[in-house]
DNA sequence: TGTATAATGAAATAAAAATTTCATAAATTT
DNA sequence: AAATTTATGAAATTTTTATTTCATTATACA
């Protein structure tokens, strides 16, 4: 067990006294600031006494606050070098660690890759081409089904309109009545699912606005599409890797949200309304009423 | 003016006494674990003598070696906070297109992030438990189902033995007769799922083995679980960012798939035979067969 | 509800860290 | 090379920071 200081101020956190569960708490909401505290700015920031720092200290196992500090300056210092030793990276690493970070890095690579191939105006018209749908349809499987569960219940906070198709057997159905006021939004990379491929075809063949996000031109979602928006999700294995997607999705959903940020805000009210009342959301307090 | 310490250090470098040369040198190749250090660690350190410590943070224009130190720390500090900044700042982002590329910056950060925290030991436990799991079933809610769907599509092609429980209502029927070789994987971000917290705190007492991912270690999940794996979600908007999460799913997929290698090539083969009779992927030549 | 136990903060004390002093040793100038 | 200036380190001093004490408040227990 390779506890570090934050692991083990955390599996501490239930026995703790009113006091000290104010000062873990804020040590784990501030992990890259606090390391540098003293005690009294420790106290004061906590909103606690300098005394009860110190004896949080000691209670956690240390000998006094400075030990703790020191170990929390560790952590930074390691947090630091583990980063750093990536960006300079072609380095070797030794054993299984290499292959972990390998794979965030590729991510790294694929939104960097994305973010510089990313054609503005297109995202432009994709962004008003959704405000101004009457009803948005996402198509996505296999895989991509994560990125089209993400992107309908995102567009479907601000917009209220959006269905998400997991296959072609459920299509006709929903989609018999598209119109050219409809957009489809196709989603499929490398092995593209021929569901999706044959969903967006019908939607063009409807007259209705077609979005598609994909791996690059040769997709065979692009002929079918009036707006191509393409992301990187190369990585040398047996999955595909969606972080460059689903980073482009963000970006689209978020400026959906801006343009309709008066319309976001109410409805989120609205939300939160219910959502309090169903218990959507777990709320602090209630946590052990179920317990004996 | 974006004059940091260091840059101003290395400007004065040339004009500095032996002494002074040796402490600026020392700072500027070690700056990650410089800002820590005291007066009495840093001469030693710079072989210098404590007095000539603190008369090079003088020279420099400092009031004296704190105000020099602190400096260097609030360097550190950005360093770590790109996306803290972010989020205090609230800045109104002028240029459209600059909005859109800070989400992907954004995006990277949240990965060099979880990079930087991730616990190996935690991860290579949560690899471990995968493998040796009789079933595994994954909670997740609300946006994080997205992350729950890619999880369970490739754990399921890797190990044919992976459910996703979508809420607690169709969990006892699923769960009832769960046992200690099971693993139980909830994933839930801040505004935590209700569902996914009763799910796991469900799991850990009916003996199942539990691993979570989740944003920090304040998660109401946390105290559920044995094995906890984090991973940022930070943007300054009204939606989770899930690039980095899904990252750190990507590496253990990969590396569950990795101790697997024989039985999923062996799967993979016959996933293809089905897939390639179902026509579940589109295969160029037949994509205008059943059009027009 | 009263009693025992534990937790807390203000202030005193101890410890540690930073700064200054001063004698000495390098440079620099003439 | 001698005189002057400048830089340096050991030790004393000052300042800051951490810890302990003790009276008070909150919490658990019977």
């Amino acid at each position: 067990m390779n506890h570090n200081v934050y692991h083990s101020i955390a599996e501490k956190l239930p026995t703790m006294s009113k006091s000290h569960k104010k000062i873990a708490k804020f040590i784990l909401e501030n992990t890259n600031t606090v390391p540098f505290f003293t005690v009294a700015k420790m106290a004061k920031k906590a909103e606690v006494s300098e005394a009860t720092v110190v004896r949080f200290a000691v209670q956690l196992g240390y000998s006094g606050y400075p030990e703790l500090q020191q170990h929390m300056q560790n952590s930074v210092q390691q947090q630091l070098t583990t980063v750093e030793r990536l960006q300079m990276s072609s380095q070797v690493y030794e054993g299984k660690e290499q292959g972990i970070y390998d794979i965030f890095q590729d991510d790294i690579e694929n939104i960097k890759t994305t973010m510089g191939k990313l054609d503005i105006s297109a995202f432009n018209n994709a962004v008003n081409a959704i405000l101004n749908a009457k009803k948005v349809y996402i198509s996505a499987n296999r895989s991509a089904a994560s990125l089209g569960v993400f992107l309908q219940y995102y567009l479907n906070i601000v917009l209220e309109n959006t269905e998400l198709i997991r296959s072609v057997e459920e299509l006709p159905e929903q989609l018999y009545k598209l119109d050219s006021r409809d957009v489809v939004f196709g989603i499929s990379f490398a092995r593209y699912s021929s569901s999706t491929v044959k969903t967006m075809a019908f939607a063009k063949k409807q007259g209705a606005k077609t979005i598609v996000l994909t791996d690059n031109l040769l997709s065979p979602l692009v002929p079918n599409s009036d707006i191509v928006l393409t992301a990187a999700s190369q990585v040398p294995t047996f999955i595909d890797s969606f972080a460059a997607p689903l980073s482009l999705i963000n970006a689209l959903v978020t400026h959906v949200g801006k343009e309709r940020i008066n319309d976001v805000d109410c409805h989120l009210e609205k939300m939160e309304e219910i959502w309090e009342q169903l218990g959507i959301f777990y709320q602090k307090g209630h946590e052990e009423s179920n317990e004996s």
